[in-house]
Order: C-alpha cells, then sequence, then structure tokens
DNA sequence: CGATTCATGCAACAAATGTTTCATGGCCGT
DNA sequence: ACGGCCATGAAACATTTGTTGCATGAATCG
C-alpha cells in the first residue's frame, strides 16, 4: 500500500482550484499567494483584505477538503513549519557503506551548509559590530569545540586592536577574569547544544557587571543568550553529520570583524598595517614571489 | 536620519528576561523555544503545552513593553515573515557608508561563502579521510588565523583517537616536534596566501620524514601543497571584505572529520560514546531540561 | 513577629473568531 | 418566460480568544 503522494494542502488547493465557482477561485488565489498571512491573520482580517466575504474562507476549506477553515488553516501551518526535526532522516537511512556513500554524505554535508549561510541575520552582526567598536575592551569565550571560533576572532580582531581584546582564560583560569568584567566593556560568548557550564557562567558574569554581551549560538533559548544585548544565530545542526556544523559561526565571526574593522576606519587600518609589517619583518611568510 | 536600534521583539524578551518573576521567565523562554508555535497557536493552547497560566502570557507581553499578548504576537509575526522582497534592492551599489552599506556586505559576504561551500570536491576528502583512518599517528599544524582551524579538527579527531591527535607544538616549540614524523603517520598541515614560513617548514618535513602529508590550501601551488600526498582546496578570497574566508577551510576539516570518524566503525562510535559520558559526568553541560 | 508587597492561579468578562443560516440575485434548461 | 439551482453577501449564532479583577500564598522589610 504506497502512499497516495502527501496531500499538502497547497497542492490541494491549486488541483481543486479550476473547478471552483468564481468567487471561491478568487478566494484560493488569495490564500495561495499569501499562505503565510493565511497562518497568521483571522479569517475576517483576510477577507476584509482580500475585498471578500468571510463565509468564502469556509466554504473554500471545505470545498477542497477540509471540515473547515480552522483544519486547512492548521494544514497551512504544519506544512509552513521550519525544519524542525532533520529533513534528512530518510536520507541516512538507506546507506551502506562504501566510497560512494562516504562522498554523497560529505557533498551533503556541503550543500546543507552552504544552505545554512544565506538564512543568518546580517543586521544584528552590523550591531553586534558596532557595540564592539565602542567597548573598551573586549573579552572573547568559547569551549570544547567553540574554542575554534573562540580563537578565530581574538586572532582576527587583535590584528587592530591588541591591547583591547583577550580571550577569557587567557592568562590563568578563568574565574579570575569574571571578575574582571566592566561596563562599557564587551564580552563575546560562543556555544551550542549541548551547552557548557562554563560559557553560561561567563555570559552571567557579564551580564552581572553591565557589560555589554554578545552571544553566539545556535539558538535563541540557548542559556547564554540569557540577557544578552546581542544575539548571533546560526544553525549547528544543519548538516547531516557527527558533530554540530561550526562554518556558521565561523561566518559569523568572521563578518564580524570585518565590520568592526570597517567601523574602526583609518585608525584600524593603519594598526593593522603595522601589524602585517611587523609580521613581514620578521619573515614569518614565504615571499610571494616563486 | 539615524535608524532607532532596531527593536526585535525577541530581543526585547531576551534583555528583559532574566530580571522577570520566576514564571514569567519559564513562559518567556518557552515563546523564545517555541516562536513559530507562538505565532500560530492561541494563547490558551500555548499555555497548556507549557504547562502554566495563560494569563502568564499576557502578563509577559506587558513586562517586555508590549500591549498585551496580542501586540507581542503581531510583532513576532513581522519579525517571521518571510523575506519581504529584499529591503535592499541595489545592494553593493553606490552605497558608501552607513549602517545599510554594512549590513549589506555581510549579506553579500555571507552569500559569497556559501556559494564558495558546495565547489569544494568530495572525494580528495573521503581519500584523505581514509589516509587518516589508516594513520598510526596524526599530527595537525596551522598557523595564524589556520591555527583555529587545526584547533578545531584536534578536537573533533581526538574525540574518537585521543591518544594518536596531537597537535604541531602542543609539548613544546614546534620545531622538536619536526623530528619525531614517521611513515606510517599523517601529517595536516593548513594554510593559505600569504604562507607562513612555519607551515612550509612542517610540510618539508612530513615529505621527508615519509609521512602522509594532508595539505589543505586555497592553492595547488601552494608551498604547503608540493609534495602532498592529499590536497584539500578551499577558497580563502571568494568572499568580499578584509580577512580571508575560513568558512570553507572549516567546512573541509568537519567533514573529515565525520568520515575518518565513520570510517572508525563502532571502535571510534565507542570511544567518542565513552568520551561524552566522561564529560557528562564531570558535569560539563547544563541539563537539556529547560 | 506583623505588615506589606508581589507573584501566581483561578474565574468571570467582553471582544473577536469561525460557522451556520437565511434571503437575495443571477444563471441555465425547458 | 418561468422554475429550479446554486453562488453570494449579510446577519445571527455558539465558541474561543485575550484580558482583568480577585483571592491566595510566599517572600521582604521594618
Amino acid at each position: 500500500m504506497a502512499v497516495p503522494a502527501k496531500s499538502s494542502p497547497l497542492s490541494d488547493l491549486r488541483i481543486a482550484l479550476p473547478s471552483l465557482p468564481l468567487r471561491l477561485q478568487e478566494v484560493g488565489r488569495f490564500v495561495a499567494a499569501n499562505d503565510y498571512d493565511a497562518t497568521t491573520r483571522s479569517m475576517r482580517d483576510l477577507a476584509a483584505e482580500a475585498g471578500a466575504d468571510p463565509a468564502a474562507f469556509t466554504r473554500l476549506a471545505k470545498a477542497i477538503g477540509y471540515s473547515g477553515w480552522d483544519e486547512l488553516r492548521a494544514a497551512l501551518t504544519e506544512a509552513r513549519r521550519p525544519s524542525q526535526t532533520s529533513p534528512f532522516s530518510g536520507r541516512a537511512k538507506g546507506r551502506r557503506h562504501g566510497p560512494q556513500a562516504d562522498v554523497a554524505l560529505v557533498a551533503d554535508k556541503l550543500e546543507a551548509e552552504a544552505a545554512g549561510l544565506p538564512r543568518i541575520a546580517a543586521q544584528p552582526i552590523v550591531e553586534a559590530a558596532r557595540a564592539l567598536h565602542d567597548a573598551k575592551r573586549i573579552w572573547i569565550t568559547g569551549y570544547r569545540s567553540c574554542r575554534s571560533v573562540a580563537e578565530l576572532l581574538n586572532y582576527e580582531l587583535r590584528l587592530f586592536r591588541p591591547e583591547q581584546v583577550q580571550l577569557v582564560g587567557a592568562s590563568g583560569p578563568d574565574d579570575l577574569d569574571l571578575g574582571a568584567f566592566r561596563p562599557g566593556e564587551a564580552v563575546i560568548v560562543i556555544g551550542f547544544l549541548p551547552y557548557t557550564h562554563a560559557s553560561v557562567r561567563v555570559a552571567q558574569a557579564a551580564h552581572r557587571a553591565g557589560a555589554t554581551l554578545i552571544a553566539i549560538a545556535d539558538s535563541l533559548s540557548a542559556p547564554m543568550a540569557e540577557g544578552a544585548d546581542h544575539v548571533l544565530l546560526f544553525e549547528a545542526a544543519s548538516s547531516p553529520g557527527f558533530f554540530p556544523s561550526l562554518t556558521g559561526a565561523i561566518a559569523i565571526a568572521q563578518s564580524l570583524a570585518a565590520v568592526t574593522f570597517s567601523l574602526g576606519g583609518t585608525a584600524a587600518k593603519k594598526r593593522l598595517e603595522n601589524t602585517e609589517a611587523r609580521l613581514a619583518a620578521a619573515s614569518t611568510y614565504v615571499s610571494e614571489k616563486g
């Protein structure tokens, strides 16, 4: 017994549309075109905007096989629900072993991570960068795999603000730094599920001290995001695989550093040039000439 | 003229959360974690699922500056509304300064980096993973901003192969490790333009010692890629901005770790479980229950 | 220890929601 | 042209919604 084609409410609508009375077609098209409003606003509200009778919506729902507008809307709501539980459930299924499967796994992973990046909100990053620009001092925290993100951010920010940026715990036990947070300073905490106690402690200390708290996390409900002045979200679980994905966090960190640098203007530029010159003088780099 | 600090309802919530009464924090967290349901389902419905009083939702809304739950939900609904035909039509156009320009810059950057990921070749990653799987020992190197990539790789590999993975320089000056490379071992070197002398030295030492050399780099002509058994390429300059992009390198590192883990089979799985259990026992993590 | 404030659950309220009924008007077949 | 049919809008309906007042109990301060 095969499933007779997943019945999406929108496809139900589209299929039945041509055989409907004129007025219901109108309303049907309106719903299809404004399905987001259909799930969020009230029937009468939609009717007013569509210039139709509220009853038409009930009739439309019944005409395409639902018990009423409520049920149609519930179906639309479910259909629109954001990806919740791994859309890859079916994927890892038939996996045998062997090279092909691994290649496919990597390709899927990369693709999924690529899809996650444009979903990152740019606005909050810019606002957070402004906060960093204004901060007298910047602390950065991240544990476990997030440590790498923290260190990258630390590295890039120090290129043009060497004296004012510091990793929490860089000069002794982390706890010693917690008491050093001051108002006017910024504290960046990076973390995702499962959250470490240590990172939450840092976030709380920052909040209590009145410092500007910036959280880079996978969820607004992450404990270190509570009370944060800026939350930058990425999708840690967006890719199939065994470890949470950090590409989103890295992308955020680099964007944050880039905008902060941009805000720094010529002063930042000069500092960066100085740093580069120093590294070159120490012949850190291989000369570009082959 | 100036944008008066975009006031997102979720950030309103987050900021006010810590100073709220206990019960309101509870429902506040619930709302933050289920913001989609918050916009689509009814207050009483949510209350039932959250195990709270309906009145708490009204009180929460008022506590964070809204006239009532209706207004809060309306704000949430607007915030969630899908891409409104991009408010930045002529994005990278003639804009010079201002917040708009920064937002556009970040969005462009993210988009460009997303475009770069699918261009990464999966096949070489799988082959390199197989080399790692066969290696008796794994060394990892990266300097400057690549250090973060190296540390991430080190961290993830050590989750299931703790005794066999080591950062070059982890136990003393880097140079001391160079003489320790042996055939049958693998050395991973990460770097991009401008290339550091140190990373090239590690690569050459690995090659001379007969170890398997894996290079993660931005070009086939990178000096550390010379003589490498596996070269994994990413696009460091793919995005506009001031620092080279590391998302590609991170994505490669994570894929590499994932496939290596996959090759490790049940043994690797068991090791990972042990590690996780140990971390849990040390109560590193915040318990998942809200 | 007593007075007070405040958080919290319950119950009643008015407003708004989706549905149904009814009257109207256009359409087609005969 | 007439009668039946159905689409359509307006109004009445029961239900559900968000809100508010009140009583209770815990915590706070004098």
